[in-house]
DNA sequence: AAATGGACTGCAATCGATTGCATCAACTGT
DNA sequence: ACAGTTGATGCAATCGATTGCAGTCCATTT
């Protein structure tokens, strides 16, 4: 690879120039310009973006700090994070926590160390660790689901659960549904209390009973819809709704139903939420609520990168709306299920 | 954050000791370390990691070009890159080509500048612009897959394609299938190729025909399953055994044929090809090979970092076997199939 | 006692850019 | 014609590390 000093012989110009050609291509008259450029073009020159970056401090790097690669919403959640990245000219540090503290922690380290100019974060927790609380006081972050530590100012671009599960909640008991159940990903996490609520605020107005013990499940995975819905299915009174609080959790629910025994809808209706690609192609294609998946990664970058510019914050908290209730063909009319006749 | 000057001075060292006690510690004797270490703690002190890299000419950083993330078998393997990089102490720097030659160029020629050490490439193509070939050929790179550019000297992590459908298609044979189609991903490619292969040197030797009429498709994705088993079952010779060219290809094709009112495995059997999550769950449950993804990513990582120390290339090709053959419920006998009675 | 050698440590150059300040030429206005 | 601008460029310091070389100190050898 050439270095700068070729270009710059060759060029007959000052590394100055050759810089300001570059990043200031206005300070320099245009034969100037073009001569460095024809310099360029016969060396192959690429400058040196360690070196840049040492010198103005800016990695031009954001790092996302991601629990899992399973889970296809956080797919749809970096898509948008790295499109709206790379429109910044900023690349994208993928960090894959595994939900493991130390990890979580060990990464976001890195940023204290210019490895990157700013986090996005997809986990619930805190990432960086109490020793390093202060130093992480200057470090752009922002979250994307829910913030968790109230004592530590970072922005968070939210979905509108309560809305979202208020939709779902009125659609089931439109079809006449009284007994619920619900699987959740995490418990205690304001996601989860936020989308119970918004279902609480619904059958409450209907007068309708749904206590905590309906509430299973504890990871956003197919495997744990599976185990809830043989803890549901299992329980003094079996529902004949189940609110999944994610497609795959909803994807392991219908399976595990239908081995049961159990036919969706007809049986037990089953509504997920996140709208990934397979949940429109299940047997039986699954109702569910379509997040803005993408446009909240775009937000968060934007949020982000404004807090990298220097500029203070605006909001704490965005909420963003969901986009639609998808009424597909897992959940229907309750008037034949054998659960409720049971 | 305290810079370097502050922790020597409080150490009563220099520079120099301060950063052989962080890289060579075993060059500083021992109460000068804990003297620095001590410093460190008190100030906070983080090495800046980007001058460092100017400074030794290594990123630490892999870049990861991904055509799309939304396979879900991208997503293991870069779950396995991830984890073999952490390995390394190096970081993932992740860009989504998005299948476009002028991003993915883009992105490839950011190693020119020292963004990253090396490229992991998923995508089959080549990321280099002819402008930029000459100097990519210092440029670490292996890819995964399959090897589009013969004139260029990089490794490959293949699976052994042939040997999968081989054992796909004595799998179905015995089930006593005659007639067959298959949905590819990308056609004319090397994976295409070897896979019909695998299929082609079984069914020779059964003397069952297998013409490229019955090959339909043209992208991994679910849609391009469903419109593959219109194509398929709409020709002259419907199949009654279709072979996917991946999971998600054969989620749609699976999908589609029940709206069609085949049955599934009765009328029509289905295999897959990746053994993503969701296959297990879907309805009936996929017939699919399972692929090492997580290690065709490590194994990317080792060759790749093997590279960048500077070691010669030991092999071009490697070619990982093929997990297992998951016998599921999609593909089964073909005796009452009323696409063979038609 | 002098010489040898090994273990530590510091000085200062270096990596490859960016940028404040100084310089110089050309241009403007009177 | 001359002072004052303006515009374009170069000089050299700087960012924050790493590292070759040289110097110091102390223990060991003869």
């Amino acid at each position: 690879m050439a270095t700068a000093q070729e270009v710059c012989r060759l060029a007959g110009v000052s590394t100055a120039t050759l810089s300001r050609t570059l990043r200031n291509p206005e300070l320099v008259k245009e034969d100037t310009r073009n001569k460095v450029f024809s310099a360029i073009e016969k060396t192959g020159y690429r400058p040196n973006f360690l070196a840049s970056s040492v010198k103005t401090g800016k990695s031009n790097t954001i790092m996302v700090l991601v629990p899992n690669l399973i889970n296809p919403f956080f797919l749809r959640l970096i898509h948008g994070i790295e499109d709206a990245a790379k429109e910044h000219s900023y690349s994208v540090l993928l960090c894959n926590t595994q939900g493991d503290p130390a990890r979580e922690n060990e990464y976001a380290a890195m940023t204290l160390s210019n490895r990157a100019d700013g986090i996005i974060h997809l986990d619930h927790s805190f990432p960086f660790s109490d020793s390093d609380k202060g130093l992480a006081e200057k470090v752009p972050m922002v979250s994307i689901g829910e913030k968790i530590r109230a004592d530590f100012d970072y922005p968070v671009i939210e979905l509108d659960n309560f809305a979202a599960t208020r939709a779902l909640a009125l659609h089931l008991v439109s079809y006449g549904h009284t007994r619920f159940g619900l699987i959740a990903g995490k418990k205690n996490t304001r996601i989860s209390q936020d989308r119970v609520d918004g279902i609480q605020s619904v059958l409450r107005s209907e007068n309708i009973d749904f206590s905590d013990d309906m509430i299973v499940g504890g990871a956003y995975t197919i495997e744990c819809g599976q185990q809830g819905a043989i803890d549901l299915m299992n329980s003094k009174t079996p529902p004949t709704a189940i609110f999944c609080l994610s497609d795959d959790i909803a994807i392991g629910a219908i399976h595990q139903l239908k081995q049961m025994g159990f036919r969706v809808p007809e049986d037990v209706s089953v509504v997920g939420f996140d709208n990934i690609t397979a949940s429109a192609f299940i047997d039986p294609p699954l109702t569910t609520i379509d997040q803005p998946a993408h446009e909240m990664g775009v937000r968060a970058v934007q949020v982000l990168m404004s807090q990298i510019k220097g500029n203070a914050l605006k909001r704490q908290r965005e909420v963003l709306p969901f986009l639609d209730l998808l009424e597909r063909k897992s959940s229907g009319s309750a008037v034949n299920s054998v659960v409720a006749k049971a």
